[in-house]
DNA sequence: CGCATTTGACCAGCGC
DNA sequence: GCGCTGGTCAAATGCG
């Protein structure tokens, strides 16, 4: 059949797997340059915002204002939700900034208000619908605490790969929405689409429920029906690929290990003690976690508690 | 049994 | 107005 048809979800599922150990490893390759040199990057409007720490220090200033904008719309300044992934992808032509961000925040706030009515979001406009996109590699996936449901997956026209859909399964009635997809030109990369925003606080730690992952890409059926694309399943010599070590459940991994309780640990207590200004970039996509996460990363990959968890996640779906 | 995933069908937005 | 495409629904299926 298709291209399409055999594409496995090992990859999509591995995007949206969480695994908030490895923000260092979001990224972006809009432009196929090397990334080795940005940590990562966001982009809005094809515009990319270098996170590297100068850039980050020279739009503290927007983002601070960005953040004064947002606040009055958040039902809770959640560190990672999606509104936090600044990058509007809609159609429209470019507005002047402030102009668009008012549009954004009043889109927002509907969205948010109108989460009760989920049967009325089903066909938003898409020209206007707020759209946050994200591009991370595979090791970057990661990404957040909310826990994902995947509803549904389409091949997308002009790409060899399928785009998957998730919503928020954290709280019924939540309008979030995740799109997922592996970027055209740069395999490597995975292009997230963050939709709508979460109706409730983002859990403290994922969803105990969502987190009876299964390990599909283990089971006989799923290696049975790798795709074409994505022969990682069949072969041997793309088990060294990352992205295909990762294909992990996009929801919570049941597996939850005493690391991510520590990130979880450290996630609540800057929520509770550090706020504004200090982390202005987590309004990107920067947030307390991921600096914990930079924090801890260093004990972390030396630490055999995450070698352990870490490799033992991969060598359950490619024990190669 | 409850949950998540898969997948075909349906519907609405959008471009022509 | 029509056809294409993307986004969502929901039944079927599988797994723990």
């Amino acid at each position: 059949m298709s291209d399409f048809a055999g594409m496995s979800d090992w990859d999509l599922q591995a995007v949206v797997r969480g695994c908030t150990n490895d923000f260092s490893n979001i990224t972006t390759s809009m432009d196929n340059s090397p990334t080795c040199f940005s940590p990562f990057t966001i982009q809005e409007d094809g515009f990319l915002f270098s996170a590297s720490p100068d850039y980050m220090f020279e739009t503290t200033t927007v983002l601070d204002e960005l953040e004064q904008l947002y606040k009055p719309f958040y039902p809770v300044m959640n560190p990672l939700s999606p509104q936090n992934v600044l990058s509007d992808h809609s159609r429209e032509e470019r507005e002047p900034e402030n102009v668009v961000q008012d549009k954004q925040l009043l889109a927002s706030s509907t969205l948010v208000a109108s989460a009760n009515t989920a049967q009325a979001a089903k066909y938003k406009r898409r020209k206007n619908q707020q759209k946050k996109v994200l591009h991370v590699t595979a090791e970057g996936l990661s990404s957040d605490m909310w826990a994902w449901r995947k509803y549904g997956q389409k091949p997308i026209k002009g790409s060899p790969y399928p785009r998957s859909y998730y919503r928020c399964s954290s709280s019924k009635g939540c309008l979030a929405r995740k799109q997922v997809e592996r970027s055209h030109s740069d395999p490597d990369t995975f292009i997230i689409t963050y939709t709508a925003e979460h109706s409730h606080s983002q859990p403290t730690r994922r969803n105990s429920l969502a987190g009876t992952t299964r390990h599909k890409f283990s089971t006989p059926k799923n290696l049975t029906t790798a795709s074409p694309d994505m022969p990682a399943a069949k072969d041997s010599s793309n088990c060294s690929d990352p992205i295909s070590t990762a294909a992990l459940s996009p929801t919570t991994p049941s597996s939850a290990t005493s690391n991510e309780d520590e990130f979880v640990q450290e996630a609540i207590k800057k929520e509770s003690g550090e706020e504004d200004g200090e982390y202005m970039v987590k309004d990107m996509i920067l947030s307390d976690d991921f600096f914990a996460g930079l924090d801890e990363f260093d004990g972390l990959t030396t630490d055999p508690a995450f070698d352990h968890a870490f490799l033992d996640q991969f060598s359950v779906t490619f024990p190669c």
